[in-house]
DNA sequence: TATTACTGTAATATTTATATTACATGTCAC
DNA sequence: GTGACATGTAATATAAATATTACAGTAATA
C-alpha cells in the first residue's frame, strides 16, 4: 500500500469510529485535544496523522493502534 | 503503552531490524532518505518517528508497519 | 600511535503536523 | 424562513519532526 492509500485508509478508519461512537467532529476534537480542522483533513485523506495522533484516537477509542494499519 | 514506553519500544525495533541487516546508522540513513543523527535519536528513543518514516523503514525492511507496535 | 568506522550529541535551520481564525455551505428541527 | 448544528476549506501561526553542520568519544585494527 502506498504513503497516499494510507493515508485515505486511516481517514476512512478514524471517521468510522467517530461515527460508531456517535460523535461529531468537534466533540473528537474536544475529547483527544486536536482540532475540528485537523480531524476533517485527516478523515478525508488530506493530512498524514502523526503517530502520536494515532496513539492518542487508539486510546480513546480503546482500540490496539495496529487497527490503523490494518 | 505509555507514548513514552511506545518510543523507546520502537527505537529497540529499528536498531533490532538495522543490526539484523548489518547495517551502520549511516547506511539507513542512505538507503530510507533520513538523517544518521535523526535515526541516533529514533533508537534511543529521544525522538519519536512519524508515521511516514515508520512507513518507510516497515517497506525497506520489508516488515508489516504493524511491527512496530508489538 | 594513528587511522578508520561507528555512534552520541548539541546548535541551528527547514519542513511538516497541527492549531487558530474566519467564512461558506448544507441539513434539520422549530 | 431562521436558527442551531455539522462539515469543508483557506490563510496564517505555532509546535514538532527532521536535516544540517560540527565536534567528541569509543572500539577495532594496521
Amino acid at each position: 500500500m502506498g504513503l497516499r492509500k494510507l493515508k485515505n485508509s486511516i481517514g476512512r478508519k478514524v471517521k468510522f469510529l467517530r461515527l460508531e461512537n456517535n460523535l461529531s467532529q468537534e466533540k473528537l476534537a474536544e475529547y483527544v485535544n486536536m482540532s475540528r480542522e485537523h480531524i476533517s483533513c485527516i478523515e478525508r485523506g488530506k493530512n498524514l496523522a502523526s503517530t502520536e495522533t494515532l496513539y492518542n484516537l487508539a486510546k480513546f477509542f480503546k482500540v490496539d493502534i495496529k487497527y490503523f494499519f490494518d
